[in-house]
DNA sequence: CGTCAGTGCTAAAACCTTTCAGCCCCGAAG
DNA sequence: CTTCGGGGCTGAAAGGTTTTAGCACTGACG
């Protein structure tokens, strides 16, 4: 284990040249040689356990095998880990290796990291979002494929591949299943958008997901019984949100939370109460967090796919064609325990 | 914008040879070079936007300013992403890159991985884990630095540095500080070690852990009320070993959780019994779980300090010295509301 | 005047791969 | 007998950097 073999080692051991070892090691079609000499090769190779060494092969290519990811904080955060996961496998399943970078929004950092993947010849960026925003990005080497993954760029002209979640369908889903379980009367929603104007670079998605709210509750010709904006999504204010929706004294027998952390704190806020899920309210949300599942009972709530977005986009950047376009990506709803059919003879 | 400029287009510009350009750009020690000529050059490169092409100094060098880093899930799930941060933290502060792998803890995926890395060749590779784990690393090169975070490797020689959390003093902490909150004749703890004979592969540190508890018991005179062994650490094996002390009639005046989800599943059961946090019960935890926050009242733990076991290991890898040892990171007690004193004349 | 030390700089090799251009030989076609 | 085509193979360049060895010159010193 002195020093790892080179081309010239195997050629030297299969008695042939570096170009002849070149060339049947990466099966060049055009090239013809003997049966015999493509045996010699391939065993010496194998004898050696000669592995390419990719510093020099990217020197002369001018091609590394590695894409470069770059986001705000996915990596860092606990929220969207799972979009690494489905960016890490497909570039597993295809042989490509994955360098990252996290900006923590700063346009300084997304700088640097950008200067550094491109002096490392990356073959292609995937730019991820833990909130589906809108990115600044500046302008890019032509021939650099580039995703955006729940985000979307710029670049308004379409130029970028941009990877999204289907949040239209999403929420019309679930205010229709509330619907269909028979809550029509008493349906509240906790968490609003935000009120600044059409702000897509804190998100670009927000406004669809309301949209299909929207849309649900038109077509059955229902509407809300309270409507509540509770700022950030964060527990506590899922908490008060609903402390002042119950103190109001609105006849409520569902609720609709814009993502799990604000149910959860609706559920706190039940509990105190002395309400449960489901018999009293019934609850349904957003995001199927890892909370989900750990509460009693556990929440039905509308997927974010971060890791099907992960692989999604990673196909594409790795794809045969020139990446573009929107593609939306299912919210699938986790059906769980936490929403009931409205009994009508008790209601 | 049509091609890359290379050294030998700054020499042009500057009417000097390629190593006078190196060597003013690199400013290599020994070198001699005229200030006029030090600044024609320094003034060509930035004219033209120099940048060095990493693949052709990798090949010369052999070095490539890039870590690699293999955990068998980190990046890919939740718990453990502050450790992530942690590592591109200090690795951007010293301007390197990150090139990261999961494993999935499966053998061939572990093996895969290395040879990734090894032929792009990373100047050192920082091992992860989610749990503490022993990990089971084939042979490496002799020159490669090597540092685990959170985990040990099995070359018992100590051959490779790793970064651990202080468990031992933690378990310790947690434990006295329920003491000396009064909290003597009634502490109940939910979650007990692995049965199995010490299986370092499952956790390397939660040994330590119980010994901290057990020396600060020891050290006060004192005996659980309860123990009740839950399996795996999940919010509903806490909810059913909660709900197993509390019918068992014990007087339970605090519960030290042996994590925060643990904690979540043994407030619930308080919940339901109408037994409030703390004003009943009071509980100690560890982890630091984003949940600990969520929780009313926020839970006291002591943090698993992913963040930092990640710096450190970074630092380690990339610092002067050939890696080595064991270093332990103190895990801080996150004081919050779950703790009460108890008062000696109520009891 | 010869030697020597130091100053300012550069040619060329080396790192390892891929690929263009072309060599040699043999059999077949003219 | 010449020419040609093609099968089987290789030499050498190119890609961009770092580094070794060394060149040419100046001034000082013996």
């Amino acid at each position: 284990m002195t020093k790892r073999p080179t081309l010239a080692d195997v050629a030297a051991l299969a008695g042939m040249s570096k170009t002849a070892v070149s060339l049947v090691l990466n099966d060049r079609p055009g090239s013809r040689l003997s049966a015999d000499a493509v045996a010699r090769i391939h065993e010496a190779a194998r004898e050696l356990n000669y592995r390419p060494n990719p510093a020099a092969r990217s020197l002369r290519l001018g091609t590394t095998g590695t894409i470069g990811f770059i986001s705000d904080e996915v990596t860092i955060t606990r929220f969207a880990s799972a979009m690494i996961r489905g960016l890490l496998d497909v570039a597993d399943e295809r042989d490509h290796g994955v360098l990252i970078a996290e900006t923590g929004n700063h346009p300084k950092q997304l700088a640097k990291a950008l200067e550094f993947m491109i002096d490392r010849q990356v073959d292609g960026i995937v730019f991820g979002s833990m909130a589906a925003r809108l990115l600044d990005l500046p302008p890019l080497p032509e021939s650099m494929r580039v995703v955006t993954a729940n985000s979307a760029s710029n670049a308004g002209d379409g130029t970028y591949a941009s990877v999204l979640p289907a949040e239209h369908e999403a929420g019309r889903a679930m205010m229709r299943l509330l619907l269909e379980h028979g809550h029509r009367e008493g349906i509240g929603i906790i968490g609003s958008a935000p009120s600044a104007p059409a702000n897509k670079r804190s998100s670009v998605t927000i406004g669809a997901r309301f949209a299909g709210i929207d849309e649900a509750l038109t077509e059955a010709g229902a509407t809300p019984v309270a409507v509540v904006d509770v700022g950030s999504w964060e527990p506590w204010n899922g908490y008060a949100g609903t402390k002042q929706v119950l103190e109001s004294g609105a006849p409520v027998t569902a609720l609709l939370c814009l993502n799990d952390r604000v149910a959860f704190g609706a559920y706190q806020s039940l509990g105190e109460r002395g309400l449960r899920v489901p018999d009293d309210v019934s609850i349904a949300s957003f995001d199927d967090d890892e909370i989900a599942s750990y509460l009693r009972p556990a929440l039905t709530t509308a997927k974010l796919p971060y890791e099907e977005m992960g692989r999604k986009a990673m196909e594409l950047v790795l794809g045969p064609d020139e990446p573009g376009g929107e593609h939306l990506v299912e919210m699938p709803v986790q059906v769980r325990g936490s929403i009931r059919p409205l009994d009508r003879s008790s209601s």
